[in-house]
DNA sequence: AAACTAGTCAACCGCTCGGTT
DNA sequence: TAACCGAGCGGTTGACTAGTT
């Protein structure tokens, strides 16, 4: 039982790299190559095992590395590739030039993950919050929707305090994220320099946890499954939110096709939301009572959404999407403004 | 100024896979 | 066909740093 291990651990040296062992390794792979990595330590004169070395020269002294932040580009192929592929580090990173397994992994956990928990969005299934609960509550009989509210509030009261916080603050100027400036303006401006003063832990929640349960009661079914598209035609490989919920049909902003997934630095792939040709009736004044409410009316007041549906399309990309950010119901929102 | 906490990231570990013998 | 081996992958750890109390 057991494997044989690459090196014997008594000899090697474990722990940081010195610049004195990168010169080492990486003058004898410049005369050498990578062919055998059992032997290069020993060749080169390394107190290392073979993996140790593969590891420091493939994450970081490999020439053809990049070095330092991940640019907005880049935060939108891994976010995209990882709604499609999940934790295939190696495979989202083939598609950045420069970056390895490690890092992209390093930067998800380390930033995106957060970036998209603080908007709402569930970094493993990259659905909204609310909308994984919706998907819950419509197999629920009533009296247990309430019971999933509690539940669900638990799970994520701090992703919620944070979103209807300081995300709301955030948004007296603008809200960028991943450098995507989304410039769509609170549902109440009036009321946005006295939601921190008010805050009030307790009653907060306690005004979550009804809206929270109103809104869940409410949600309608879901239009179709999460069916994600190859050439505008429902696939099997990915989700796409925008086939389900309406409103980010209309100004919201989805993956783009996951067949076309290389870094070819042409900038963003995120692709609008058209819906298909079902146009601006997508977000219709019945539908109050769960999403959309934020552009319902937005669209006719406000210069900010006008950047959006009109030609600053391209700067939003999946932390500028205010349909999925916004995707709070109005009984919860007014609940709290 | 010191202690503590949280965030970041390089490095390690164990496992799997594919090629070779 | 089975055993072995090298390489690669994804999860986890721990050292270091910056920020906060």
């Amino acid at each position: 039982m057991g494997r044989i291990p690459c090196c014997e651990k008594d000899s090697v040296k474990r722990g940081q790299w010195t610049l004195e062992e990168d010169n080492k390794l990486s003058s004898y792979i410049a005369q050498h190559g990578t062919r055998n990595w059992r032997l290069i330590p020993k060749n080169a004169g390394l107190q290392r095992c073979g993996k140790s070395c593969r590891l420091r020269w493939t994450n970081y002294l490999r020439p053809d590395l990049k070095h330092g932040e991940f640019s907005e580009p880049e935060e939108q192929t891994i976010v995209k590739l990882h709604s499609v592929v999940g934790n295939r580090w190696s495979l989202i990173a083939a598609q950045l030039p420069g970056r390895t397994d490690n890092d992209v992994k390093n930067h998800w956990n380390t930033k995106l993950k957060k970036k998209l928990s603080g908007m709402g969005i569930d970094p493993v299934t990259h659905k909204p919050f609310s909308h994984l609960m919706a998907e819950i509550a419509t197999t629920l009989a009533p009296p247990q929707v309430a019971h999933l509210a509690e539940a669900a509030l638990g799970c994520f009261k701090d992703e919620m305090l944070h979103l209807l916080t300081k995300k709301r603050i955030d948004f007296s100027s603008s809200y960028t994220v991943g450098g995507y400036t989304t410039p769509v303006p609170p549902p109440n401006p009036s009321v946005e320099p006295t939601l921190l003063e008010e805050f009030n832990g307790e009653e907060t929640i306690q005004k979550i946890k009804m809206g929270l349960s109103r809104a869940i009661m409410r949600e309608p079914s879901p239009v179709k499954g999460w069916g994600p598209m190859t050439n505008g035609e429902p696939d099997d490989n990915s989700f796409l939110m925008c086939e389900m919920y309406p409103m980010t049909i209309d100004q919201g902003y989805r993956y783009g096709d996951p067949s076309v997934y290389a870094n070819d630095g042409e900038g963003s792939t995120w692709s609008t939301c058209t819906g298909g040709g079902g146009g601006s009736g997508a977000v219709e004044e019945h539908d109050t009572g769960s999403r959309g409410h934020l552009l319902k009316g937005k669209e006719d007041e406000s210069e900010e959404f006008e950047s959006v549906k009109g030609g600053n399309k391209e700067d939003a990309g999946v932390f500028g999407s205010e349909c999925v950010l916004w995707d709070l119901s109005d009984d919860l929102m007014n609940h709290i403004v």
